[in-house]
DNA sequence: CCTAAATGTCTATTGATCTAGACAACTATA
DNA sequence: TATAGTTGTCTAGATCAATAGACATTTAGG
């Protein structure tokens, strides 16, 4: 394949606008690290040939880009890659979440949105062991890493065995801690189950994505070191942002 | 909330049409299960007013689906609902692909797409551990279930230990069963990386998406009992189809 | 200090998407 | 066998997405 007069297709008439495919595809390049060498994305007309369309259409993906804060154009000179990293994520038996991200992330942040009491209903119920309608408390909690939102999370945790979750958490700022608190010093990963879907309104404004955005959704259960689960999560992670790691 | 007037948000001016993002939204129903009580969707005016669109929009968005084979339009009784399966894919220390599908899909397909022998490079010698230019066989498969595509996968095998890979794999269909012709008789899986992305045109066309679609890009290491990487494959699932689950 | 190369802005036109309304055709049921 | 509820089809207009071309503005480099 020559290098110069690859045609990156897009598709017309799929209810997904050609500059919102071109810019998807711009932003995948980047995050691969294509265009490393020149640390800038092609020139807009060049960019106009490889994909087949006019260069207003490319000029709207960019423009999408920009916003988004992945790249900037400068006038005389090209647009420059502001950003590229995607964060890993790794699961493992003892995933912890500050943990993995330590050193790909200067600042990690972790606010609480609100809680609840709610009672255990099926699939949550049957992850965490419990007979329906036990008390549970419910978490939403969204993290970031240098100021961009990476994961928005629901989390369960049997509310006879930490009872005082919400408050512990607003004050720690880590389950890892709060557990730590309620006596329980180690835990880990039982399963987690992944599917990736669109992102609905919620979380375009929780994760602060642009619309047609993908989320990684994982039902993590974390168990205690005899096995009793002691936390359902629901997690959904900005997918352009992230990437999961398995290690098994 | 109340049941009925609840108003799903749709965006408009995102470059993705409103039919299709109420497509994805109603295909994300069907899985969860909603309208499991009816077995079909709700009426094209009673979408419309959730939405808050037109009628004819909503039109659009069951005609794609349609189009998936997912659902039914039928004159006079409304849209009966076709499919909402999605397969569970297992990732363990013993992934095998066909094995953890057994029980979900009647019949498991595996095609063979080509092979090539190619020097090793940058990522993929770093994960089997081997020098650079060293050579690999390349397989590039699509398997299915049930007729459905359900993942496409590139992968690469040193071809020193397994240089009738190709041949082979065309003859039994299986990686683990070419692995065993090979003498080597137990594998593991040593890591796992997961991306979410829009499908690219070679994804939706192997894979039989409609555009607009997400992928599960998997690049999996497998080893044999002594730690030396036999298999680096690139796996891409079709994201609504398929559940990933890995157990810890 | 030119000039080439790049982004920025404007106008005009075409095709796709969305809205609006009306009515036909079909199904189930009272 | 009406009737209510549903999907199917058609027309017309409004808005968004994409193309096309021209030219301005800025930057880097010879």
């Amino acid at each position: 394949m020559a290098k110069t007069a690859v045609r990156k297709t897009v598709e017309r008439q799929t209810g997904v606008a050609l500059w919102r495919q071109i810019a998807d595809r711009i932003r995948l390049a980047i995050s691969n690290g294509d265009y490393d060498t020149t640390g800038m994305v092609p020139p807009e007309t060049a960019l106009a040939q490889e994909f087949g369309v006019n260069r207003h259409t490319v000029r709207s993906a960019l423009a999408a880009l920009a916003d988004e804060g992945l790249v900037r154009a400068v006038q005389g000179r090209g647009t420059l890659i502001e950003r590229k990293e995607r964060v890993t994520y790794q699961i493992s038996r003892r995933t912890r979440f500050s943990q993995g991200l330590g050193r790909q992330v200067k600042e990690i942040g972790s606010r609480l949105l609100g809680h609840d009491q709610v009672p255990a209903s099926g699939e949550i119920a049957t992850a965490l062991g419990l007979a329906p309608g036990a008390l549970l408390v419910e978490l939403h909690t969204v993290s970031s890493g240098d100021g961009r939102p990476l994961s928005a999370a629901v989390s369960y945790f049997p509310a006879d065995r930490f009872p005082r979750m919400a408050e512990e958490y607003a004050r720690l700022g880590s389950v890892t801690k709060v557990f730590s608190a309620h006596g329980l010093d180690d835990y880990v990963r039982a399963s987690t189950e992944i599917v990736a879907r669109h992102a609905d309104a919620e979380e375009l404004a929780l994760l602060e994505l642009s619309p047609g955005a993908i989320v990684l959704e994982a039902h993590a259960v974390n168990a205690d070191l005899e096995g009793r689960p002691v936390e359902f999560s629901r997690t959904r992670f900005a997918a352009d942002r992230m990437k999961l790691r398995i290690e098994t």
